[in-house]
DNA sequence: CCTTTTCATCGTAAATCGACGATGAACGAT
DNA sequence: ATCGTTCATCGTCGATTTACGATGAAAAGG
């Protein structure tokens, strides 16, 4: 995954109310705006959540599925599956220990 | 993990030059400021590494230690294990379907 | 003491984000 | 045709982020 889309998806998950509305459509499918709307504890203006929305469609990590008069929204799992991934290669990453300055030349 | 902390450390990895520092101090323990500088395919002031690194530090996903007259950044590999798996959480949060509007109600 | 190296902090300017209210589109129902 | 519901988009305003250059701290070396 390329280091800027990796960026827009983590940037998607950068404000704690994307991160409830990923967790409400993760645990509620087909969800609205509106009933997500009401299971936030921060209220907030209905335009707002669904800017929110809208970041995390264009980030690639929900998918929004209209029926009128509803938005269907749903969890892209295969997304946040690979997000994961790539977080825990951060942490496989290291090279052979003589490329480090444990004794900078400096 | 708490929505707020969960949310700053998402924060700290948005932007896709903290990505590339990330993956420079994974792949290289103990490099400093300047090291981790001339790496960078965009080239940027010294100032403002030195404040993604503090981004970074600060998220808890790295950490710093002086050595006169270096800083020597490390990662903070349960961090990263830890952020990893609450990505993967999200995705086996659904509850039995009978509770979401498959069929909405209105 | 003076210099050098490495790095952090400060102030600032441009850009982006986050929230809101207002508005309007889409379509089912009356 | 007129509502009523759900939702997206627009414009705006304050707050935050990102980048920079300038400056200064800290210690080692001359």
């Amino acid at each position: 995954m390329p280091t800027d889309a990796l960026a827009t998806r983590f940037a998607a998950l950068s404000h704690p109310v994307r991160i409830e509305l990923l967790r409400h459509i993760a645990a509620h499918k087909n969800c609205g705006c509106k009933d997500v709307m009401a299971k936030l504890d921060t209220r907030l203006a209905q335009s707002t959540v669904s800017q929110h929305l809208k970041v995390l469609v264009e980030a690639g990590l929900i998918t929004c599925t209209i029926e009128h008069p509803h938005s269907r929204y749903n969890l892209n799992e295969a997304a946040l599956v690979g997000l994961s991934a790539s977080v825990n290669d951060l942490t496989e990453a290291c090279c052979p220990a003589r490329c480090c300055p444990q004794n900078p030349k400096d």
